[in-house]
DNA sequence: CGCCACCGTCAACCAGATTGACCGGCTCTT
DNA sequence: AAGAGCCGGTCAATCTGGTTGACGGTGGCG
């Protein structure tokens, strides 16, 4: 009866994975954790900071989408902007020792749901999958290189 | 460098497909199609209609939100709500003319989408990831029986 | 009848992301 | 050295796609 099309089923998977991710991050105590962290914490520099511009090319949007994620991240204490001492214009998002903590976390609670679902799948399965991710993801919404 | 996540790269897959979905609908003269109204057109009874609650259950989401999208398509005049007969308190989300083109080219449409991913990745693949992505989406998300 | 469940709706709100405008600092060319 | 124009971050407005909460009218049952 469903019969969900490809797309949705897409997306369910997606914000399947994400909850859970989010609730293992809860667990893990950091309560405050939503979905759209990753795009920050999957693509920051752990020691030095990353530029906000730099961040919202990595994560494929745009810099006004990436600094409401750096706000929120800001205000709850996990990343602080300081300048650029290489350029005047440009803020390096650093993380703070606890945004430290929160990135590790993040990072092993995204590791540990993949590695649930490899084995759930099965190695070749999961294999296929996320080759056939990139391909879909690749093909029709990115531009060939960065 | 990029190094996505799973629920970042199925997100972005969604996203690509449900583009794609778009542009060739607007393509074949429906400008106005959004991803959202997949919602709707997969789970609507194409000759009588559907009640709202049902369109929201069946797409799993609140019928707020089913409403949203039903009042959108309402004011672009591809649906109509008209009382059901069978129950006073329910009203029937039906169809108009134009509606049924809309759905027939929209169902027309994913599957050309669809037609093309297996086309590409390969009838073995495609169906490796269409199991995959059921077991994704089912495991956490779903309640166990509606 | 009285009660509760259910249908559609209004209202408020939130998350995530976009486009447009802007300011100030950088850099390249002349 | 001086513009001219590019680039980094920010403010503001807007949009999509949902959510929870409350409520009025109806149905169904004891």
């Amino acid at each position: 009866m469903a019969e969900p099309d490809l797309p949705r089923l897409l997306l369910e998977a997606s914000r399947a994975l994400g909850t859970e991710v989010v609730a293992s991050l809860d667990e893990r105590g950091f309560p405050d954790a939503r979905p759209g962290h990753a795009v920050l914490f999957m693509h920051i520099d752990r020691r030095w900071g990353t530029r906000l511009t730099d961040l919202a090319r990595r994560a494929r949007m745009t810099k006004q989408g990436m600094m409401l994620v750096v706000d929120e991240l800001e205000t709850r204490g996990y990343v602080r902007r300081v300048p650029d001492p290489e350029d005047a214009r440009a803020k390096v998002v650093r993380l703070t020792a606890r945004g430290r903590r929160y990135v590790a976390e993040a990072r092993r609670a995204v590791a540990a749901v993949e590695a649930r679902a490899r084995r759930e799948l099965g190695e070749r399965r999961y294999e296929v999958l996320w080759s056939a991710l990139e391909e879909l993801a690749g093909a029709a919404g990115d531009s060939p290189e960065t």
